[in-house]
DNA sequence: AAATATAGTTAGGAATCCTAACTATATTTG
DNA sequence: CAAATATAGTTAGGATTCCTAACTATATTT
């Protein structure tokens, strides 16, 4: 992290970045662009980022839980945010809110026939990082998917993230018996089948380090 | 990119996400994560979100470049909207534009001395990232590095990234003589060495691929 | 010298996202 | 069981972000 200033025999002055500020610095430039290509794909759809980033989110995780305070911590963002998002989309047409037998004071948000469909188109979105990975050689892809994993790991721990649903943090992971595995789908989980996002997620909320 | 549905033996539906996806949707989550991490600190500095971008851009990379419309490009901003937010860093004592002899349509922006003191205030911003980065070893370092790098580099020619300065797309750079080389500062460009960053990038337009 | 390009500003407006105050239902507790 | 507290969600009002379009002024090209 420290900045060394170094003047060359050609009188340049040298920066030496640390390569642990490369690496964080080209996580940020990564998370940037993507941000930037998520409002110009959603605007070609006539969706605010936003609003493609709650569809895209419903048509992938259908279920229960989505609620609207659920997509608040899901997006770090707070209820009444959320709330005007979900009216409009609701006015679109393409989100609808169902009646939660369970609970009277919430309901569940689900996509429209017309959501699914702008969904389905939305979710071609050409994400340009997706041919650059699979270029990658399986070595690079386990070791960029661990190291990640490791670093939002961190972030949930340090309370930067609120809600995730990757194996470290599930009731179900039991850490190493030998080797880490799923108590709730009997498989060891070995790198390549450790999930980032898993549907049958249960938060464990001890959160040790 | 395909997302299999199988049905396990315990009827629980498990979705199969190919890496390439998980990579790029933890890219995503650790995107998002830091853009929420800044417009929050900047605002315990009292300042908004793209105001403590300027800023933190500015004190690390002072010189004559830094003009508007460089800084518009650098952000994927249209030039009105830097133009205010410029505005209203000169009006806080933060930024001075200051007359450029070369070109008097133009002019160069650089911190104050309050803007200098807020700035290295806000360069403490405690980057949750560098701890964990910090904890991989160096074999995971020069993989997770060389394999950002790839990405971006792969987003430039994409033209998704409109501005950047690493070794790649340098007039400086040659690639493989028999390892790649700058020519500027005369040194071999191992992994070690390369830079996302470098002060002295001159763009280099081919962009071969 | 005229045409075109570039640097930057201004005005007006849509969208994002917040806080605070509120209603209604659930849950906990004395 | 009634009262206190917590949770789901809405509404109103406002600050900020960020855009397009129209504009001025200076540079560059033809």
């Amino acid at each position: 992290m420290v900045m060394k200033k170094i003047t060359s025999p050609f009188n340049i002055t040298l920066q030496h970045e640390s390569i642990d500020s490369q690496i964080t610095a080209a996580l940020e430039r990564l998370g940037e662009s993507l941000r930037i290509l998520l409002s110009t794909e959603a605007r070609e759809h006539g969706l605010s980022p936003i609003q493609a980033q709650v569809i895209i989110f419903l048509q992938s995780h259908s279920r229960e839980k989505n609620t609207l305070s659920y997509l608040a911590k899901e997006f770090s963002l707070t209820k009444a945010t959320l709330s005007d998002v979900i009216k409009i989309l609701v006015e679109k047409d393409l989100v609808q809110k169902k009646e939660r037998p369970s609970d009277a004071r919430s309901q569940v948000l689900a996509l429209t026939p017309a959501g699914k469909k702008i969904a389905s188109s939305c979710g071609q979105f050409a994400n340009p990082l997706l041919l650059p990975v699979s270029h990658l050689n399986q070595q690079q892809k386990l070791t960029l998917k661990h190291s990640l994993f490791t670093l939002i790991h961190s972030l949930y721990q340090q309370r930067i993230i609120t809600i995730q649903r990757m194996c470290y943090t599930c009731i179900h992971f039991s850490p190493a018996t030998p080797f880490p595995f799923c108590n709730l789908l009997k498989i060891d989980l070995t790198e390549e089948k450790l999930r980032l996002d898993c549907s049958e997620h249960e938060e464990n909320k001890e959160r040790k380090v």
